[in-house]
RNA sequence: GACCCGUUCGUCUAGUGGUUAGGACACCGCCCUUUCACGGCGGUAACACGGGUUCGAGUCCCGUACGGGUCGCCA
């Protein structure tokens, strides 16, 4: 098996946050690497001095981590394929520069470079979309004039080096796909029609061009282009919106992937060892995020216990609620696992439990109290379960409840409502057997009271 | 405007000439349950349109419409 190992790479451009629609991007390319036991390199396109900024580049480190997607070569990592940032392989681009006016292919023009179009027809074979034939020195030499709304004639050759001695994206994303020695190009749809240009250059370099592999853009809900504001645009909304990063991968790589049959959660391993070009879709999708909500949830009751804690416990902390005990924080964690879609609902869900200061849904509150009878069921209730002194156990309060409910001939039920009501200030929750005994006896009685008082 | 890509339930998708067009989210109903949630069962809901080709078309071809992309000394 010599089979040419395969060499992909994510290229951000270090002048905003980490985007969704990217971060499927480095994560298609990084499934298709692990896939195939191969590279995934990060470059950082970085030629637009004006635009970049430290803090975009660290957003987009940190959020490709927190993704979970490590890289193999690239910026802190090194590589034989150095250096990663573009601001550093100027070096590289001036040689390579050099090839094509050697070979008469590039030229001055008012300050800058321009890059020689081939006149004739040039082929690209996409392995999602297809092939597709253009002739480069045709189709540019009109070009359209968004303010005229009319065509006018253009010079097709392409600029690729700046009068400041700047280059210019095609230029030093195909020679750096090249030097880097890329064997797939996955990336946006939006960049199919920039394709023929960068084969034109591989070819005036005498190098066989990588596969290209464009993958057709997410939208907004309503179809329109998502930018940056949009809801859901900016990985950091999920980092610090109680997303798992695994959820978020599975969401993502859903969009515009199918394994082709009914599974739809995908641990990362799973991502892995399914993912193939051949699942990639041809059109566009639309960001559903009621789904990706729910397959986050998906992912949180997957968790052992113990690592949804692990990972619920800032959130509590950061809400400023205090347990008496790991122990009873635990228990309570384990309590509202399966009802968690957002780890940022974890304080909400059980904050009643450990605090006096907790929100009280008053529609919940004035529903319990206008029900036939609640001021005897609650005060039969209260008087059980004060007799239960030091027995302050699930079993015990159970009983408790069903024995006030039987003593005013009423279902056990009946009391479960106004109860809750009383004692969480809700109207739904986790269990509440379970809840009242963690909240204490004290705490409690003193609701209960505290209810009855508003009757 | 030219060129390129696309179009299956509201959304994500399966489907590669013969299917009651399947699954998932969302929504609705029922069941389970002390409530809510989870789970289970069921329901509403799609092949953009028009022509071909074919015994037969969601699947192939052409056109139209709609959506997206590119046409920068941005990436």
């Amino acid at each position: 098996m010599s089979e040419t190992q395969v060499r992909v790479r994510f290229a951000p451009s270090p002048t905003g946050m980490l985007h969704i629609g990217g971060a499927r991007t480095a994560l298609y390319n990084w499934l298709y690497a692990r896939h195939m036991g191969g590279t995934f390199v990060l470059r950082v396109e970085d030629t637009d001095e004006a635009r970049n900024t430290p803090e975009a580049r660290e957003a987009i480190f940190s959020g490709l981590r927190w993704l979970g997607l490590d890289w193999d070569e690239g910026p802190d990592k090194g590589g034989d394929f150095g250096p990663y940032f573009q601001s550093e392989r100027k070096d590289i681009y001036a040689q390579y520069l050099k090839k094509l006016e050697d070979a008469g292919l590039a030229y001055e023009d008012e300050g800058a470079v321009r890059f020689r179009v081939p006149d004739k027809p040039i082929t690209v074979d996409d392995v999602v979309c297809g092939s597709q034939t253009v002739n480069l020195a045709e189709q540019g030499s009109r070009k359209w004039d968004p303010e005229q709304k009319k065509e006018v004639e253009a010079n097709p050759d392409l600029v690729i080096r700046r009068p400041d001695g700047t280059y210019i994206f095609h230029f030093a994303n195909v020679v750096d796909d090249l030097t880097m020695g890329i064997t797939h190009v996955i990336r946006g749809e939006d960049h199919l029609s920039n394709t023929p240009k960068h084969m034109a250059l591989f070819e005036a370099f005498g190098a066989t061009p990588p596969r290209f592999v464009h993958i057709p853009l997410n939208l907004n809900a309503d179809g329109s282009k998502m930018s940056k504001r949009d809801q859901g645009a900016a990985v950091a909304e999920y980092m610090n919106g109680g997303f798992l990063p695994q959820a978020v991968c599975n969401y993502i790589a859903l969009l515009g992937w199918s394994s082709k049959d009914d599974q739809e959660i995908f641990t990362m391993a799973e991502l892995k060892e399914r993912f193939t070009l051949e699942g990639v879709n041809r059109s566009n999708s639309r960001f559903d995020f009621s789904k990706c909500v729910w397959m986050n949830a998906e992912h949180l009751r997957r968790l052992t216990p113990g690592g949804f804690a692990e990972l619920a416990i800032p959130y509590v902390e950061k809400a400023g609620i205090q347990a008496e005990s790991e122990e009873r924080l635990h228990d309570a964690l384990a309590l509202v696992q399966e009802r968690t879609q957002l780890l940022t609902e974890v304080p909400e869900k059980i904050g009643y439990i450990f605090s006096d200061d907790y929100p009280k849904d008053e529609a919940a509150l004035s529903k319990a109290a206008g029900r036939d009878g609640v001021k005897e069921a609650v005060t039969a209730m209260r008087d059980f379960l004060a007799k239960l002194e030091d027995a302050w156990t699930g079993e015990a309060i159970h009983d408790a409840i069903f024995e006030a409910a039987s003593s005013l001939g009423l279902k056990p039920g009946a009391l479960m409502f106004p109860c809750r009501a009383a004692t969480t200030g809700q109207a739904s929750g986790a269990e509440l057997m379970p809840v009242l005994e963690l909240m204490g006896q004290k705490r409690v009685l003193q609701r209960l009271d505290a209810f009855l008082a508003t009757l």
